[in-house]
DNA sequence: GCATGTCAAGTTGTG
DNA sequence: CACAACTTGACATGC
């Protein structure tokens, strides 16, 4: 059974995450840059309650956390901790009660640190401000029960050899908290399955196999084979794949931007028996989501019928 | 109200 | 060498 999965946002809901840059907030007074940030925090835990709750009704069982989720949390300037923007503890209770209510209803919270973040750069500061942001992350992860944080490879400076080395350097520097967490996902461009697996299968990293990104870039792998070793790294846990289809189809373009919708055929056969978790990256999100349940829905039962 | 220009961060590949 | 693509909206501001 497919647990199905939805990225970040609601298209049709009324359920909004709010964002700020640090050039704003820079002009407020300190009193009130914490007031702004603050109100923000507490609005985005209540909306994430909201999601998760949204996400059962629809029959969606997992949900992606936006990375801009408590926004500006480890900028250099405009940076601080829940602790310091929570005075009264209230934006706290608001994420436990999420994880709360996520755990009651069986709906899988993880997260997706953007491209900013580099374990593996050659550069030490990218390395300490990404290993800053993961651990950030990973606190908020622990309060709300999410148990998935989602990494790509990072650059491939120097080879990939090399940059896989420096990539499990990196990692060995995370808490327990994050690194426990931490799950690494093949990319469109530089590491595929077959670049990962044999790292994650050393260091005991799950990998989110991504089959549009092992699509576009593809290994000596076939699908069913990464799925399966994508599987086995999970050791016993949910394994969490990614599907997507490609807005201009196989044969137009480029492969890799998204489609509003998944193309029932791109779900590989294999995974529809399996007990996984699927994220749906499409511009159409829930829509998209339950367009792809009711599809196999449909098919299923058809072909029982 | 609505349109607009802008937004912390890295890396790669193209023009 | 400069810039777009990742993602794509949400923000404050100015009309």
């Amino acid at each position: 059974m497919i647990r199905w999965g939805l990225c970040c946002r609601f298209l049709d809901a009324p359920i909004k995450y709010r964002s700020a840059t640090h050039r704003y907030v820079a002009t407020l007074t300190r009193a009130a840059r914490r007031d702004y940030l603050a109100a923000i925090a507490a609005h985005n835990a209540a909306a994430l309650v909201d999601s998760v709750r949204h996400c059962h009704a629809l029959g969606i069982g997992a949900f992606r956390i936006n990375s801009q989720f408590l926004p500006l949390g480890t900028h250099p300037v405009s940076g601080y901790t829940l602790d310091r923007l929570d005075r009264d503890g209230a934006i706290r209770r608001t994420f436990l009660e999420a994880g709360r209510i996520a755990r009651e209803t069986d709906v899988r919270l993880s997260f997706h640190p953007d491209q900013f973040v580099v374990l593996n750069s050659e550069r030490e500061a990218v390395v300490e401000s990404s290993l800053g942001e993961l651990e950030f992350q990973a606190a908020i992860a622990e309060l709300i029960g999410a148990d998935v944080i989602v990494l790509h490879g990072g650059g491939a400076a120097g080879g990939i050899g090399a940059a896989l080395a420096r990539l499990a350097q990196a990692v060995d520097r995370l808490s327990d908290r994050a690194r426990a967490r931490l799950a690494l996902e093949n990319d469109d461009r530089l590491f595929t399955p077959e670049d990962l697996l044999p790292l994650c299968e050393r260091l005991g990293l799950p990998l989110v196999y991504d089959v549009h990104h092992h699509r576009c870039k593809g290994d000596g792998l076939a699908v069913a084979e990464a799925t399966a070793r994508a599987a086995a790294t999970w050791r016993g846990r949910e394994p969490h794949f990614h599907i997507s289809s490609p807005r201009e189809g196989w044969r137009g373009g480029d492969p890799r931007p998204h489609a509003d919708y998944v193309e029932p055929a791109d779900l590989p056969r294999e995974w529809r028996t399996m007990d996984i978790t699927v994220d749906v990256e499409a511009k159409a999100k829930e829509r998209a989501v339950l367009a792809l349940m009711q599809s196999l829905a449909g098919r299923r039962h058809k072909r029982a019928g």
